[in-house]
RNA sequence: GGCGGGUUGCCCGAGCGGCCAAUGGGAGGGGACUGUAAAUCCCCCGGCUCUGCCUUCGAAGGUUCAAAUCCUUCACCCGCCA
């Protein structure tokens, strides 16, 4: 099976120029693209999707290139909003910049033999660029009537306006593009289905500046079965960045998956072969409740973002946290090393113990007090998982486990620990 | 430039002088059932020092005992006419 066959068996191929000459091109190593641009200090889960169909071609042989947006950032991508966005300042672009080249490597094989991948910025070659330059040599190019008529434009012309900064986007990703064919003989750009038509305008762009001939790849936008956003939970986006979504939240939203999904992810984010899948999918269809696809998942997935230790250190603690038995009889290092992943907020030892629901609300786990009163009220408040009730509850000494450690739990899973210091 | 309509809580959307922290839906949260899943049913859903108080209805002023609701100005959007 060959790549592009593998892409299509894990739903990853929304769009494609002449695949025919696609799959020709791709005989042999070719170099491709994917951008990011720094919209917010870390990628998300939602980036991965791409991002891993980057490591594929890689692992197939080809040479990858992550390209960071550090001009296109600056400027703003219209597509697939419907207003315009609020321009960071340069000292927040080039941070986050740095940040996200940092996240991208991690995914990619720099010192391979015969296809090590490269990461670039394109504000290297748009910053040296004049205005004139850039009006001359490249503006006259691109037909303003075609550049209304992308979808990203157009629906923000109907939407109630673009401005100028975003409406020129497609030409400087077109020009990212453009400067890759040159440098690189990068003929494949690879993006999410919304930038089909960035994409291909750079195609053009090629075709008239060079009169070369590369290719578009675009992935689908990844939707969870029940038609809602993928990606998002109570607390807003899962990242990659490990200060922004602790590692064993991570491995929960994975574990969380509803079974629908389940499988349908392990073959757009896994490396498991198609037959440790198939596998996965026999398993978790005779017994859904063991949840081994929702495991192997977690499990792959967090392996691949925060290495193998980290992963076994966070299935651990919820193995401990969830487990059957009676958190007291767990012995003070499994106890701590399960906590350590959790939210948390420390006391001390001379203050009096504030009450359960002051206690939530300084760990973050719940946004107010009144929050924290609510679950106390509607029964959904635990305290080393033993139901308590009354909003002055407040735990006692004897209630820290080891003498140290108190264990809060909002709900079926949400949990966070307190500790005595 | 003129005339008309709009801007409400995370989102959509009622309210059009007091009974409004503001109907309804969605999202979200808790409970029951389960498998740390889904579906279903019940409940909750601005904040706080919580029988009360404080801050919200585009922004700023004003009228009134009392305004999301009336008036003035400003900003943005959407129609129709120039």
């Amino acid at each position: 099976m060959n790549l592009i066959e593998d892409l299509r068996w894990r739903g990853l191929v929304a769009q494609s120029t002449d695949e025919a000459a696609l799959l020709e091109s791709l005989k042999k190593p070719i170099t491709l693209y994917i951008g990011f641009d720094p919209t917010a200090p870390s990628l998300h889960v939602g980036n991965l999707v791409v991002l891993l169909v980057l490591r594929r071609f890689q692992l197939a042989g080809h040479n990858p290139i992550a390209l960071v947006g550090g001009a296109t950032g600056l400027v703003g991508d219209p597509s697939g909003r419907n207003d315009e966005r609020i321009l960071n300042s340069n000292e927040v672009v080039e941070e986050w910049v740095s940040r996200i080249r940092k996240q991208v490597a991690a995914f990619l094989d720099f010192e391979a033999d015969n296809n090590p991948a490269l990461v670039v910025n394109n504000l290297d070659w748009t910053s040296p660029l004049s205005a004139i330059e850039f009006l001359r040599d490249i503006g006259k190019h691109f037909s303003v009537n075609q550049m209304l008529a992308k979808d990203s434009v157009s629906s923000r012309l109907e939407a109630g306006g673009i401005s100028y900064t975003e409406f020129s986007y497609q030409v400087l990703q077109s020009y990212d593009y453009l400067e890759l064919f040159r440098r690189n003989n990068c003929t494949l750009q690879l993006g999410g289905s919304d930038q089909w038509g960035n994409i291909v305008a750079g195609l053009d762009l090629i075709r008239r500046v060079e009169q070369g001939s590369a290719h578009a790849l675009t992935v689908p936008l990844l939707a969870k079965a029940d038609g809602t956003k993928f990606g998002k939970t109570a607390g807003g986006s899962v990242w990659l960045d490990p200060e922004m979504t602790s590692p064993y939240a991570f491995f929960q939203f994975w574990l969380n998956t509803e079974d629908k999904d389940v499988i349908n992810f392990l073959k757009v984010f896994s490396f498991l072969s198609h037959a440790d899948i198939i596998e996965l999918e026999v398993a978790h269809t005779a017994n859904p409740g063991l949840r081994e696809a929702h495991r192997a998942l977690a499990r792959e997935l967090t392996t691949l973002v925060h290495g193998s230790d980290t992963t076994s250190r966070v299935e651990a603690a919820a193995r401990a946290l969830f487990g059957q038995g009676e958190l007291s009889e767990l012995d003070e290092r499994t106890l701590a090393g399960a906590l350590a992943e959790l939210p948390r907020t420390v006391i001390s030892k001379d203050q009096e113990i504030p009450t359960w629901v002051d206690l939530l609300a300084a760990t973050g786990v719940v946004d107010s007090k009144s929050a924290a009163r609510r679950i106390v009220k509607e029964g959904g408040a635990y305290l080393n998982n033993a139901k308590i009730s009354g909003e002055d509850f407040a735990p006692q000494k004897s209630d820290f486990l080891c003498g140290k450690y108190a264990i809060l739990r909002k709900g079926k899973r949400d949990l966070a620990c307190v500790e005595l210091a």
